[in-house]
RNA sequence: GGGGCAGUAGGGUAGCCAGGUUAUCCUCGUGGCUUUGGGAGCCAUGGACCCCAGUUCGAAUCUGGGCUGCCCCA
């Protein structure tokens, strides 16, 4: 039924990595173009249940819209800084059929330029705002450097991206906080464990006034970027001249803010719950929370498998009945292959049902997470099985969360060995110099100055470059 | 950004250096019989040399280009 070895993990992510995406069936990599790739029906089926998430909670307090993939050249061109942050990674539409185009088209590498000029039209007095819209759509990059299934792409097929804009900058600044907690408990949802920087200048998104990521930390020690949050400030305002009329009548520009998440968020999933047998979803968003394996026995005297299959389509009908996602897999192959099957598409919980089973009037269970194994009677399987997804949620967010550990970096420690091992703290003064002087000395990347970081303090200190007065950022080697 | 490696059935591979009959093995698909508490067995059967040029009597194999993928380092 699958192939026979198991794959390491810790010996090399990278390989790993690319066999679970085609072993699970999330992503078929064989399409012809670089950097675009297929999802598959149970890949889909989990990037939606992640999204499903998201969507919710972004819909307490935004509008979902839909803005066009088609983005004129002349637009796109305004902002200036904007535009140089993203110039080398446009695709251009140049024709239709054999004709060339008076103004070609570039296909989205984010939305500002196509949304905000409708957001002048839309915005006219106090009263329009605040806007709060987002939208789920794909943007096009075109990447130079080696393109990853889910992490560096030439089409982002599920970039979450959120506007807004408000008639004060406090009211911005209030709803970047507020965006915070929503990716938060998104991520807390997803087990994701992660850290919140503030992004130094040199390395903010273009045309922003500051940039907030969250990073999370890769089996491999390296940090990927998972989320990111734009106070826009009035930059874009002037640029597309978006103004609304005060109470006291006067003309004032919006300030805006923009953030987004991309299909990282199921990369993340992925890497970072899988171990050797693959993946390891969690309850939350397993497109199958629960498989129950029938095991039939047809040539048994008293012939019980009639009563194994029909305590087995109870069970399932109860859990299905419940709102579990339940599977039954009847099919003929035998349970040893099935279990390795189910394993590698990262079941949540398995129950397995046979004679013996049946003598006692129970049913096994087995954990995916840590693969314990026990007996449950078959009159309490749907509260059974309600609290071990439970309580797998919470053991694979905790085990997440012991993994991102932060190396703080003082006398005794060297940072370039430190940071084989993921993310590392250092003070460091907020000239731009020494940032870089840092960046090269120890071949990693500054994230930025700490926002949140589970079970780290920041630290006031001398500049590890110049030794003047700074502070701690957190620095890792990037995706 | 720099360097290396690779592309042969749905998946993984041998063959390539040294060109030559029907392209190896495992897995897989299909039909059948027997099976089923950790990857079942037997029988029958199906399926491949990335693309474009070049060299040659003859190319999976040599040469050039393209496309695609992967690994390592910065």
């Amino acid at each position: 039924m699958q192939e026979e070895s198991v794959l390491k993990k810790e010996d090399n992510f990278s390989v790993w990595y690319n066999e679970i995406l085609k072993r699970a069936k999330i992503l078929d990599v064989r399409y012809p173009v670089k950097g675009v790739y297929v999802w598959y029906p149970y890949g889909l089926k989990l990037r939606n249940l992640i999204y499903g998430i998201l969507r919710t909670l972004m819909d307490d307090e935004h509008e979902e819209v839909l803005f066009p993939l088609l983005i004129r050249r002349d637009e796109l061109l305004k902002e200036k800084e904007h535009i140089k942050g993203f110039e080398e990674e446009v695709f251009w539409v140049t024709h239709g059929g054999t004709t060339e185009l008076d103004v070609p088209l570039a296909l989205r590498p984010t939305s500002e330029t196509a949304m905000y000029p409708i957001f002048k039209v839309w915005i006219r007095s106090h009263r329009d705002l605040p806007i709060r819209v987002y939208q789920i759509v794909n943007t096009f990059r075109y990447e130079t450097k080696h393109t990853r299934p889910l992490i560096r792409l030439r089409e982002i097929t599920s970039f979450k991206e959120a506007h807004t804009a408000h008639a004060s900058r406090e009211e911005a600044e209030t709803q970047i906080n507020k965006a915070i907690a929503i990716y938060r408990n998104f991520f807390d949802q997803l087990a994701v464990p992660y850290v919140i920087t503030k992004r130094p200048d040199w390395d903010k998104f273009p045309g922003a006034e500051y940039t907030i990521a969250f990073d999370t930390l890769m089996p491999d020690g390296r940090t990927m970027q998972i989320a990111t949050l734009h106070m826009l400030g009035e930059n874009f305002a002037h640029t597309f001249d978006i103004r609304y009329e005060a109470e006291d009548g006067s003309s004032r520009f919006v300030n805006q803010t923009c953030y987004g998440i991309s299909e990282r968020c199921v990369a993340a999933v992925i890497a970072i719950h899988g171990d050797d047998r693959g993946l390891v979803l969690p309850p939350r968003v397993a497109p199958i929370q629960v498989v129950i394996v029938p095991i039939i026995f047809s040539s048994t005297g008293d012939t019980p498998s009639e009563k194994v299959k029909e305590a087995c389509n109870a069970i399932y009908n109860e859990l299905k009945g419940a709102g579990i996602r339940v599977f039954l897999d009847d099919s003929p192959d035998r349970p040893g292959a099935k279990y390795y099957y189910w394993e590698m598409k990262g079941v949540p919980l398995r129950i397995e049902l046979g004679p013996r089973d049946l003598t006692n009037v129970s049913c096994t269970f087995v954990r995916r997470d840590n693969f314990a194994k026990r007996q449950v009677p078959l009159n309490t399987v749907v509260q059974s099985v309600n609290k071990t997804l439970d309580d797998i949620q919470h053991c694979l967010h905790a085990r997440a969360m012991q993994k991102l550990k932060i190396c703080a970096i003082n006398g005794d420690t060297e940072p370039k060995d430190a940071i084989r091992e993921g993310i590392i703290a250092l003070p460091l003064c907020d000239n731009e110099s020494c940032g870089k002087k840092l960046e090269e000395s120890i071949g990693a990347n500054v994230l930025g100055e700490v926002l949140y970081a589970a079970a780290h303090r920041a630290r006031r200190n001398a500049c590890a470059i110049c030794a003047r007065e700074g502070e701690d950022v957190l620095v890792a080697r990037t995706y």
